[in-house]
RNA sequence: UGCCUGAUAGUAUAAGGGUAGUACAACUGUUUUUGGUACAGUUUGUCUUGGUUCGAAUCCAGGUCAGGCAA
């Protein structure tokens, strides 16, 4: 049975990582499912119904497909570890007046650093997740991510975090696939319910999507503190007053102020509660500095190197030339992009494979 | 206190007798494992009272409020 290894599988109880550890089990390896409960939505000050990947419902999903297809499944309270690493981050990232990735967070420590500490315990050889990815060995002997087949799906912008470590270890079944024939598996399996299942998720422990209101909740005293700064516009005029910078990221159009035009949001200002507001070309940068690099691909980069670069989630991507710099590397694009965030990832891509990544720490006025 | 000017949606502005438009905001949806962006759609208005007129945001008179000039 466990002729092709043993492999720890992350299910979360919803359609992808369901077919993943049944695809897996099918193929011969020997499955263990696992299901990490990372947040509890009772503490967290919301009534608002349940949603992402946390509630009993996905639990009991996951468990019965384990049960059904007879292999191990376990629940894993990972609360402590996600508290620190996730939500912590994301907290101090929006008080430093930057604009947190959790999921980048979350990937790297809980679904993969976390999670490998249990699988050399549970002598698991692989840890296999459903995202949208391949990983590799490349001709140097690095192991490298590159982008999934389905384009519309692919989140080798999560992963960029990951290590040589990890990587060797990971399995990205789904990476080979198109979502439709995901769904269709889930139907062929027996699983039509979770081929219906909506993959509409907020930030996963902000459930009511109102990242601010959980700010607040999190935060003593927060609201009194920052309430009423001002916003300004770049020569520092005043133009009106805000909720707390805390509250506003890079590129934000709306809650803000009736100008009679668009306004963005284009700087924040921790130190003086200030947040200046520009228009549309305000927002285009073509240099940034990224920081907490992770090399994937190459172990590092030769000067002026080219690479596409993404600086969020759903970014095409945008030429660009990398060179090392004090703290990290310094990207400079051959257009200009528009609403460099920082706290956001910057992932660095040769083609379809993931070259490294980082966190932005800022972008330079053009 | 006199004179002048102005008052249109939450904000800023069009329409100078003939269906009150536009931009921004707000709301809803689409997209999406982060925030945001983008796209589509919806809602909300003629300061007040009277008059002229088939018909008034528009013309006339009184009132209220605001700004300016004069003392």
């Amino acid at each position: 049975m466990s002729r092709k290894g043993k492999v720890l599988v992350a299910m979360s109880g919803g359609i992808d990582s369901t077919v993943v550890a049944l695809m897996l089990h099918q193929e011969g390896y020997e499955v263990v499912g696992i299901t990490m409960k990372t947040w509890d939505y009772a503490s967290s000050g919301t009534s608002k119904k349940e949603t992402g990947c946390c509630n009993i419902e996905s639990f009991n999903d996951a468990r019965q497909a384990a049960v059904h297809h007879g292999f191990a499944h376990f629940i894993l309270d990972i609360r402590e570890e996600f508290g620190d690493f996730v939500i912590e981050n994301f907290v101090d990232e929006y008080l430093a007046g930057r604009t947190p990735n959790p999921c980048v967070m979350c990937n790297t420590h809980i679904k993969w650093r976390a999670l490998l500490k249990r699988a050399n315990a549970l002598d698991c050889e692989f840890i296999a997740t459903g995202h949208y990815g391949l990983v590799r060995k490349h001709d140097n002997n690095r192991f490298v991510i590159s982008k999934g087949l389905d384009e519309t799906k692919d989140q080798s912008y999560v992963l960029w975090g990951l290590d040589q470590e990890l990587l060797s270890r990971t399995m990205l079944p789904l990476g080979g696939y198109r979502k439709s024939a995901i769904r269709q598996m889930a139907i062929d399996l027996g699983y039509p319910e979770l081929a219906k299942k909506s993959e509409s998720y907020e930030i996963c422990f902000v459930p009511d999507n109102d990242y601010r209101g959980f700010l607040k909740r999190r935060v003593d005293g927060l609201e009194e503190k920052v309430n009423g700064g001002w916003f300004t516009d770049k020569t520092g005029k005043k133009l009106g007053q805000h909720k707390g910078y805390p509250f506003y990221t890079i590129g934000q159009r709306k809650g803000l102020l009736a100008m009679g035009h668009p306004v963005y949001v284009t700087s924040i200002h921790p130190e003086t509660n200030i947040v200046v507001l520009g228009d549309e070309s305000d927002l285009e940068q073509n240099d940034m500095l990224v920081g907490k690099i992770n090399w994937m691909k190459y172990d590092g980069i030769s000067e002026g190197m080219e690479a596409i670069t993404k600086i969020r989630y759903k970014d095409k991507g945008a030429l660009s030339n990398l060179y090392t710099s004090d703290n990290g590397i310094r990207a400079r694009f051959y257009e200009n992009v528009k609403g460099i965030a920082p706290g956001q990832s910057a992932v660095f891509y040769e083609g379809n494979d993931v070259m490294g990544g980082g966190i932005i720490q800022r972008g330079e006025l053009v």
